[in-house]
DNA sequence: ATATATAGATTACACGTGTAGTTGAAAAAA
DNA sequence: TTTTTTCAACTACACGTGTAATCTATATAT
């Protein structure tokens, strides 16, 4: 479990369409996104490239074509990245941020009840 | 209740020392700072004019000395920084976030208590 | 066999950021 | 009054990022 390279905003686009279908080719990518974003096909190849060299992804040939998948696991980013938020935003006070966003954002009943129970069945362990 | 300007790491710091207590003069600052970074004074008052340019704080003159105070206060930049989190790495799916940090952080049966809490009040409403 | 399309590699370029050094003007000290 | 200190302003400069355009080599169509 090697660290979790930085991964930009632009570059967390592709991860994401990596991680829901691998291995994908660049045109793959291409289609994936065309709906959310305006992106040439030359944006891409920068950003397939990019995250290559970060070692967030690699690829294999075959055909002259280069097919894609990611390295690094969307739990281990996903991970990385609210560690970093919690601790830039929140000094790293978990109880806090969650407190925090569950005072500030919308809830449906459903949601809490799910959210009660997690907490349960952390508390029973 | 004007945009949130976005605010780098190395900003961010200083405006958390602002949140703190402001007014405050760069070498307030710097004395705040030295304990957790080696920045020399000028790169806090570069740090400052551009906080300044965007608009995320403001200073009074008093004998050629500047002293600052914060325009985007906490609750809105922690709130802005929030939404931008969730919407980046969960797609705006709230629970699923908060589901996930439960998961996977330790918490205290104090915490999961005071989260319980803040559950029921929220429900009851 | 030659022209064209295609995929990836290389180059580009502006803007934000991290991190200062240098300059200029005013205040304080000598 | 001349020197020194002290602010803030201006300039610097490399690196990451967003967003491509161009170049090059191969594959495909004519």
């Amino acid at each position: 479990m090697n660290e979790v390279p930085q991964i930009s905003n632009s570059e967390l686009k592709i991860m994401k369409v990596l991680w829901k279908k691998a291995p994908a080719t660049a045109n793959d990518i291409m289609d994936h996104l065309s709906k959310s974003t305006d992106w040439k096909p030359t944006t891409i190849k920068t950003l397939l490239s990019r995250l290559v060299k970060k070692e967030a992804i690699d690829f294999e040939e075959e055909n002259r074509t280069y097919y894609y998948y990611p390295l690094v696991k969307e739990k281990e980013y996903v991970k990385a990245e609210g560690t970093s938020f919690l601790k830039r935003v929140y000094g790293g006070a978990l109880t806090v941020m969650i407190a925090n966003f569950l005072e500030t954002e919308e809830l449906s009943d459903e949601d809490i009840d799910e959210l009660k129970t997690i907490l349960n069945k952390k508390k029973e362990r």
